[in-house]
DNA sequence: GATGAAACTTGGGCACG
DNA sequence: CGTGCCCAAGTTTCATC
């Protein structure tokens, strides 16, 4: 399978930007041609990276529902079971588990009974506990940058197989394949800054 | 603005499993022509309950890295603040705020250091505490179900079967079984705003 | 790159409330 | 009368070569 590089990446970007952004002005913004842009987008399909095309909802629009997150404590042989029965449920929008076991549901309720609610779509004899925050707010970031994907070193372009080294350089999070190019990015880096003081 | 009914709702469910899909198979799906199921979609973008068109990332794909769910525990003054700065972070997926100002990031990390990661991106001092947990998995939910979208009245509970009635309140969008319903909850919403004022 | 095919948009006209 | 829909032509965009 090919590997992932750069353009790659720009184009996720500019998908999750805008999924419906014409093929020709994503690949003006890459310096491909849109079939190139088209095979690149199939390929991503196929590994999985890209897992779909989708719209996003707000939700509390469409009526008077309410934003919770529920921190549930399942009884520690029942986890992958009240994952899987949450996660059937229809008003959930994500779910989260935690290496401990602990299960994060995020959802969106037409009331807040919530108690009523999880015991309709699972055994409540299987969580020890639970926690519901309602919401005020929240964001899902669509915006992607091309250091959240980096996955090449960004000084010697290398692949970053694993490990790999990160640091904070002018309060951007830079990666890099090992100490020495982070050395190298970080003097480079001190050297520019200082020439514009 | 014109109401919401049934059909929109297909459409939008249509186009949470599968945003690329051709209008015209909407359009038979739902018993329509294409240019009125483009007609809708434009609609339902202006009314913000489409908010774009967007793609599914499996960030953990590109490369080997770390999901965690955080939570913050600002200081009582600084919440928005620190919303606002997580927000700006490259490596987030989520945030979520709740009523009491708790705030729940879910980010996807290059290495486990979290606290240099935050330190990088907001002032901790306006933070008292934070809890991180390393995620085993997380899903977020894209098919979504015809009743995950099926309304109901919001003054009386009961599922609004076909017809039903929307209107604007005070900027927001509600649905209503009956027009009764409706009268009921607007009569309500003047009551409460002029006691506001 | 270029071409054929498919999808989307536009404008006119009709039906319904 | 306004709104939403259908029909048909014109234009853009996509897939295959």
């Amino acid at each position: 399978m090919r590997d992932l590089d750069e353009t790659d990446l720009e184009i996720l970007e500019l998908l999750t930007e805008n999924a419906r952004r014409p093929y020709k002005e994503i690949a003006d913004n890459v310096g491909l041609t849109p079939p190139a842009v088209s095979d690149r987008i199939s390929r991503l399909e196929e590994q999985g990276i890209i897992q779909g095309f989708t719209i996003d909802v707000d939700r509390e629009k469409l009526r008077g529902e309410t934003a919770v997150l529920i921190e549930l404590d399942p009884v520690p042989t029942a986890v992958d079971d009240v994952y899987a029965a949450v996660t059937d449920l229809e008003e959930i929008e994500g779910v989260f588990e935690g290496v401990d076991g602990s299960i994060v549901v995020h959802a969106t309720l037409p009331d807040s009974n919530v108690r009523s609610w999880l015991a309709s779509g699972l055994n409540l004899e299987s969580v020890r506990n639970y926690d519901v925050t309602v919401l005020a707010r929240s964001d899902r970031i669509v915006g992607v940058s091309a250091t959240g994907f980096g996955l090449e070193c960004v000084v010697c372009g290398k692949e970053i197989v694993d490990g790999g080294v990160t640091a904070t350089v002018g309060g951007e999070l830079k990666t890099f394949c090992c100490p020495s190019c982070e050395d190298r990015y970080v003097s480079r880096y001190e050297t520019h800054r200082d020439a514009l003081e």
